[in-house]
DNA sequence: ACCTGAACACCGTTCAAGT
DNA sequence: ACCTGAACACCGTTCAAGT
């Protein structure tokens, strides 16, 4: 299990012309692995993670149920590409300020951005592989922190505290966004047990939270700890 | 979805006496959801998430395929009560020594070490019914975090930055801890990319890291922008 | 009350075959 | 080169039936 897609790859790749003999009007264009890799994207963001079922994203296509086969050597493959494909960095915004801070804070909360807006991602990002658009997102942080004065030494640690931080708040996030309505029963729940736990009844843990709040603001803990001087 | 296993439950306790008919000797003791959460566990630690199977399960605890679903509701249940059952807080060691950073510290590295124990438990924790055992670590974080002198509006913000960056840090151990060969492999055709990922592997990002020494010092400076005065 | 096997619906994947 | 349906192995769960 590793980054795929990358060069090596040895999938076909459509030539531009010669379109394939059927294509009348209102077939679907043929397969392609951008379009498997598309809609695979919108049912899982319609259906989540269980939602995803090959014969499914088959039809979705128009095509026979195990087509996708041939363009694809199995479902674990869709998810990678799917994932990846999800993590794109367009950039910072604008001109190059220069200042760091602002720049990781923005990395940080794009990158969590494009999480949530696909709220399966963040649970799958820790156990597939690590493909192109994720590796670009660590080297540009990398990068940044190391101009920011942290140490060689110190550099891998501050990295992986920011991503276990992300990952933590985003899976989190995302998991009590399917289930606003699972938590708010689960605190009516906790108000009868109120002996058993008082401090989280009264403070209502499982509601209202400010998460975009609370994650910036543990987010700039972690940067005054992790990055020296500023 | 919602906290299981409370004292609502209608599931059937087995009387102490009247074991059933059949009790010859090597014979196996008759189900109880105990044994099937046992024996749950064990099969989610040798096999991960994936091997746990109802039949597979069944045939474990000697007892015809679909007995288990007399005990049980479904198999979603069965990941429920495992999970829960992994969390259990036995409380901080020795004497209260009244000093509340030490605490935390020490049922936060508790947790993260309970879940490392069984390592498909922390994926999935924030998908789950939060369970009497976990509800309790909350309730006792908030209630240290709380006498720390952490203000009222605060204290939710403390407990989800702490959790979040306690699941994230401990998914992403567990994960790497998986796939060891896995991200040998990765850094390895890192080095072939090294024009495109240079910082990161020229730190060997994906090697060799120091996870609870990078997990302490991320605590560290969490506590240390969560908890005022100290 | 507790356990069981047969059966159903469903899913990922292989394969031999089509064009 | 690209697509297809039939078939296989497998899995969660229902159900009617046993004791």
């Amino acid at each position: 299990m590793a980054a795929k897609g990358g060069p090596q790859d040895k999938r076909p790749r459509r030539r531009a012309g010669s379109l394939s003999s059927m294509q009348q009007a209102g077939s679907e264009p043929a397969l392609s692995i951008e379009r498997i890799v598309a809609t695979a994207i919108e049912l899982l963001d319609a259906e989540g993670v269980g939602g995803l079922k090959m014969r499914r994203l088959a039809d979705r296509l128009g095509a026979g149920a195990m087509s996708l086969y041939w363009h694809v050597d199995n479902k674990e493959e869709v998810f990678d590409l799917a994932l990846d494909s999800v993590l794109e960095y367009r950039g910072p915004p604008q001109i190059e300020a220069a200042d760091w801070r602002a720049e990781i804070v923005h990395m940080l909360e794009d990158w969590r951005a494009s999480m949530l807006r696909h709220p399966w991602s963040a649970s799958l990002l820790p156990r597939r592989a690590l493909g192109p658009n994720i590796l670009s997102r660590l080297e540009l942080l990398g990068r940044t922190l190391s101009e920011a004065g942290v140490a060689e030494a110190d550099l891998n640690g501050a990295i992986w505290s920011l991503w276990n931080y992300v990952i933590g708040a985003t899976i989190t996030r995302a998991n009590f966004d399917l289930s606003d309505d699972d938590m708010a029963a689960a605190q009516q729940r906790l108000a009868h047990l109120s002996e058993k736990y008082p401090t989280i009844e009264r403070v209502r843990l499982l509601l209202d939270n400010d998460w975009d709040g609370a994650f910036r603001k543990g987010l700039n803990f972690l940067l005054d700890g992790l990055v020296p001087g500023q």
